[in-house]
DNA sequence: TTATTATGTTAATTATATCTAACATATACT
DNA sequence: AGTATATGTTAGATATAATTAACATAATAA
């Protein structure tokens, strides 16, 4: 799975920190999610998109692969 | 958090245990979804929203409470 | 150079999604 | 009445997301 997290974050100018702390997790949990190691809760997924003012179906973006 | 599977699964004719098949999961684990029993993984709700032709944004509904 | 900031990565622990199996209930059909 | 189908719900086991803490690296600034 890939997602536009960095893209989005580098736009509002946000450290993994600082997005982190936004969202209410830890800054090695959007790092992992930034280079697809696993596979978040809708939850976490749905704030992530919230706080980068987008929705989860812009943000993470699936292929073929990730339906096994 | 809500969600509209039951209803699109409905609208498809289709049995949580066949909804279950198609996507790869329990009976009960579309049973605990529809009724909000837990907050699915990212790729389960894409999977079951690619099932149900559909996206994720639009088969979650999101409410303020679901963010705490 | 040294110090600071941002990110990468690992290992161990904790929290929780999902599985499994079982049993209950309600509805529809014969 | 019975039988079958669809769903509800519970409890325990397993898989994995997320935490925590620690240390490494790269880039930048003093």
């Amino acid at each position: 799975m890939k997602t536009r997290i960095k893209e989005l974050r580098a736009r509002y100018d946000l450290t993994q920190e600082d997005l982190a702390n936004k969202v209410g997790v830890r800054r090695e949990t959007i790092g992992f999610l930034e280079k697809g190691k696993y596979n978040p809760s809708l939850k976490l997924a749905y704030k992530v998109a919230k706080t980068l003012e987008t929705t989860i179906d812009e943000l993470f973006i699936f292929e073929e692969t990730d339906l096994e």
